[in-house]
DNA sequence: TCCGAAATGTTGTCAGACAACAGTTTTGAG
DNA sequence: CTCAAAACTGTTGTCTGACAACATTTCGGA
């Protein structure tokens, strides 16, 4: 029993599939309701065992894209992609993100966590400067240290977020965070000690914490501004097409 | 014709495990990397087959809470939740949404809209235009025939994010839409027509525009948080919380 | 000691079967 | 003939067993 040389083996088989039917049903511009193929015709037309239709229909419905019924069959959900978001684009498309990719993510970035900075300014309380003001120490040790901080650049940034008390923010700020712990690298390296990027970078948190600590909600926002510009600086993108603030009327 | 109130709906066994699992993981606050349970001992610790466990770990892989790796096991992912986001937490949490959760969701919907529509000022082409319209063109046409335009609507919102020319913004967009369909059905009602909640959107949507289209970068943004802080008093929401604009310096 | 091959363990895939459920058709009582 | 119950068919959900592909460990020989 040979398969057919469609497949490469580069991966799993049930990859493959969930890729094929995700590409299939948005081809199709199937319609929300519509039924799609039986698990037995499925198995028929890709050549594969039913487990492998099954685990590539399990991960579409964990998508939100299809939903199934016992005894009945597999539907197009509401809408296609509804449920979650994901950024970036396919299954396993983790090793290279474009620079423009990357300038994309990091401007929709820009637009939440400013608003959250400024929100933030409004309505925390002494508990979330507390947090904040733990998250900011722990980094100051690590800038006297020339050690990494990574984790604690992220987790200061879900602390304002935490602040605005709205949990879906502070949710999406967690996931976007999470998409960006390997570019906060070269901030906390021992190249980054030493060119002073840490130190600036902390400057910039000081400068958020305090407008938030005051209370001061259009300060919040500047300065949170200035530090995702700067940082996407220190990322090597460019930041002047996001013009949301001081570049706007030079266009 | 629709029976999907089944209370009694404690079947899909794989659902129940998911769940569990789900829960188990960030309980434990099992750092990134950490090996879970073989399949075999989680079949055992459940005392379900091994089908339904890859299910259920199936799920886990697609939300990119776990990777696998074949012959050598499951591993918690870097981070938990990346990948993907979804704003409404459990996986069939559907019927009921709090107003406090949905007043969470439109305020972030809110940071992201706002400042779209005013990159869409500074960057959109003739064809964006043209597709706004378009769109504007035919929800104009249901507002005369008392017809319903949620899809009109979705898109109207979908094309100004995509005015933007970036892609994660209007996939975004499209997918924050996409959660607020059903919210937006009242206002195309029957009964949204004849208390002028239709006529009124509609209003907003065409000042949009032609903020938009004169390429008034602030115009457009004080449109847009017009048109969502009373796109949010039609569903009920209290959007005083938010803030956003009024009580701003910057102004 | 060092290296390679075998042994073991784990996930991926296959195959078949039955259970639970939904929809349709047939049957039987009135 | 009417209509409701029963039988039938088709689909997804779950179980079981087996083997393949891959990773890690163990162990024996040079």
């Amino acid at each position: 029993m040979n398969p057919p040389p469609t497949a490469k083996r580069v991966s799993r088989l049930s990859d493959e599939i969930t890729l094929q039917l995700e590409r299939w049903i948005t081809e199709q511009q199937l319609s929300s309701g519509t039924q799609l193929p039986t698990e037995k015709v499925l198995c028929e037309r890709f050549g594969v065992s039913r487990a492998v239709i099954r685990e590539a229909i399990s991960r579409l419905k964990a998508d939100g894209c299809v939903t199934t019924r016992q005894g009945s069959g597999a539907f197009v959900a509401a809408r296609p992609g509804q449920g979650s978001f994901r950024l970036v684009r396919g299954l396993e498309h983790s090793p290279p993100i474009l620079s423009d990719e990357m300038s994309d993510i990091f401007e929709l970035r820009y637009l939440v966590e400013t608003g959250a900075a400024e929100r933030a300014a409004l309505r925390r309380t002494a508990k979330d400067l507390d947090r904040m003001r733990d998250v900011l120490g722990r980094m100051q040790d690590a800038l006297a240290a020339q050690a990494d901080a990574v984790g604690d650049d992220d987790a200061f940034h879900v602390a304002i977020a935490a602040a605005t008390h709205n949990s879906q923010i502070e949710r999406f700020q967690a996931f976007m965070g999470g998409q960006f712990s390997d570019s906060r690298a070269p901030t906390w390296s021992s190249d980054g000690h030493r060119s002073g990027r840490a130190r600036e970078a902390q400057a910039e948190h000081v400068r958020i914490f305090e407008a938030i600590s005051r209370g001061n909600a259009g300060a919040a926002r500047r300065a949170a501004e200035a530090h995702l510009v700067s940082a996407a600086r220190r990322l090597g993108l460019d930041p002047l097409r996001w013009g949301g603030d001081k570049t706007e009327s030079t266009r």
